[in-house]
DNA sequence: CAGTATCTTGACGTGTACGTCACCTAATGG
DNA sequence: CCATTAGGTGACGTACACGTCAAGATACTG
């Protein structure tokens, strides 16, 4: 049981290192995605290496639309108990399910840049003079 | 200049094909993100290809998270007037600027991925009994 | 001709994800 | 000792992307 010589983050840095500010993180709380340690006396939030892998993660998410609830959800299907086994296999389920969603965002995207690049030899065909400007 | 037997979408019609409300895509119009016709009489929008065109696109950006501002921008960009050489070249300069974003969006979808697949083997291994619960 | 359906334009309401501010509590530095 | 800094808890404000009426015009339908 050797709890000591973690790495320990307060607010502000996972703030400064994320881009973010303390109250998003706050409010990620408060949304139940992250529950970090708080020091006894002062009731300062203490963030360790796990706090910080899940905040990756919501961030993560955000930026690709998810909404807080999605997210939790998905932080909470990698947190199952690994011995009750009935819980694993349909967190594997779900977590099918959610592999299969990013696969096809990555289709998608890939259809995305292919299309903007065919945009792009457009117009740098028309500025080599080889196509003019009408329809 | 035979601007007849176009195929025209009412709002109604793009709605259910695109799965969402009438509502959001007057939204759309007030953002500035599309420019139907009218019906002289009725006022009633008309959509044509071009049009569905752009709403699949706004779409997708809403998928991935991109605000109706960026969009606009995105859609502005690929419009450029092909006569003024000029603005084609800013047009691909931010194209590729956008290019890359996408890359990098790919890159941290498949990064995502994989990391959603050890959780997979790991679970599927537990279950195996090659492994325990225990941390 | 009355009813139903489909469109229009306001206008106001709503959920999400925070921003901002007021006020309070320690710890630190000159 | 007093000011600054860093953190805490409400509580209210805000931007975005719509949802949800209300009221009116028009068109098809039995
Ligand atoms: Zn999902
Ligand atoms: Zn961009
Ligand atoms: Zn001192
Ligand atoms: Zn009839």
């Amino acid at each position: 049981m050797d709890a000591s010589k973690q790495t320990i983050y307060t607010i502000a840095d996972l703030a400064a290192e994320f881009g973010i500010t303390p109250r998003a993180i706050r409010y990620y709380e408060e949304m139940g995605l992250l529950t970090p340690q708080r020091s006894q006396e002062t009731q300062q939030r203490l963030y360790d290496r796990s706090d910080r892998a899940r905040l990756k993660l919501i961030l993560r998410g955000r930026r690709f639309g998810f909404g807080l609830k999605e997210i939790k959800e998905l932080l909470n299907l990698y947190r199952v108990d690994t011995g009750e086994k009935e819980q694993m296999r349909r967190a594997i389920e779900y977590g099918d399910k959610h592999i299969a969603e990013v696969d096809e965002m990555i289709r998608e995207l890939q259809e995305t840049k292919e299309e903007m690049l065919e945009f792009r030899r457009r117009f740098e065909r028309i500025l080599a003079g080889e196509e003019d400007g009408a329809k």
